[in-house]
DNA sequence: TTCATATATTCACAATTGTGCATACAATAT
DNA sequence: ATATTGTATGCACAATTGTGAATATATGAA
């Protein structure tokens, strides 16, 4: 009871919904940065919205080395199935610009594994090329470190 | 999209989703009041929370008189069709007590009407005779009203 | 080993939002 | 009029969110 109450409330949050949007909408797995840049938050807050996540077993997570890779949590009843039901059915244009972020950011990858951390040089690269052609909004998001 | 995290969100909450569920138990639909002395809150609060759920279009409202009818709203879409299944293949268990005392105030009616308003008399002595036999936790839920 | 660097988490703070309670208010029936 | 059903508002308090700094953990180089 008190696990579907703590689902609904992971899910009633923007970022929270974009992550598990991104994390249905590609079959693999994904680490944080990478979630990171695709939604264009802070680091540390996707970190937290991930735990509460976690909390609410909607996501399962593993670590590599350095990285942390997330994933869904297969759903452990017939609620929990429905509720991913719901959560693959909300339309994709919702969420169009964050998936092409997302696309981009994947396409850093070296043999299906993340090899550049938040807002590296790569991706900087990358994301300047699309807004000269398509004019998007350039990130505006915080660093959450003091350093560089 | 605002309206899915609406939605999520209005379902994160033990009041309200005993509401949706006690709603979804019931083929008909149900007075503020009668969804009140079933849930044990004040009835302020349980109309705010009416509010919030009509808000976020889970529910649609219907004046008759004095009393006020609640009932689930027809589901928009798709994603809401498959929200609404997940919320009805909750077990009926997690809410045992709080069905037994919607039945017990069902009971009340006359004519598939509402005719006794929050913690009416009729009310009183159902609830004090399956005490009495059950020691059921007594009510006590606020008031809401300084007269009485 | 030791140090620097990189990924990710946690902590502390402020701003915002949500909650329950009490009260006042509006609408309706008798 | 007067009682009754339900709503709206103000208040104090708790919970949540985003941010920056600090910390933990892992990698690699000197």
């Amino acid at each position: 009871m008190e696990l579907y109450i703590e689902q609904f409330k992971a899910l009633g949050d923007k970022t929270r919904l974009a992550i598990i949007w991104l994390l249905n909408s590609v079959p693999g797995n994904l680490c944080v940065c990478e979630i990171t840049d695709a939604i264009g938050e802070s680091h540390c807050n996707v970190s937290r919205h991930l735990k509460i996540l976690k909390g609410a077993k909607l996501v399962k997570e593993k670590k590599e080395g350095r990285w942390v890779y997330f994933d869904l949590a297969k759903p452990q009843d017939q609620v929990q199935s429905y509720i991913l039901q719901a959560l693959a059915t909300i339309p994709a244009d919702a969420f169009l610009e964050m998936t092409t972020r997302l696309k981009m950011r994947l396409s850093l990858r070296d043999g299906n594994r993340c090899v550049d951390g938040v807002k590296s040089d790569n991706w900087r690269r990358v994301v300047n090329k699309i807004n000269d052609k398509n004019d998007i909004n350039e990130d505006t998001s915080s660093e959450c470190r003091k350093d560089k």
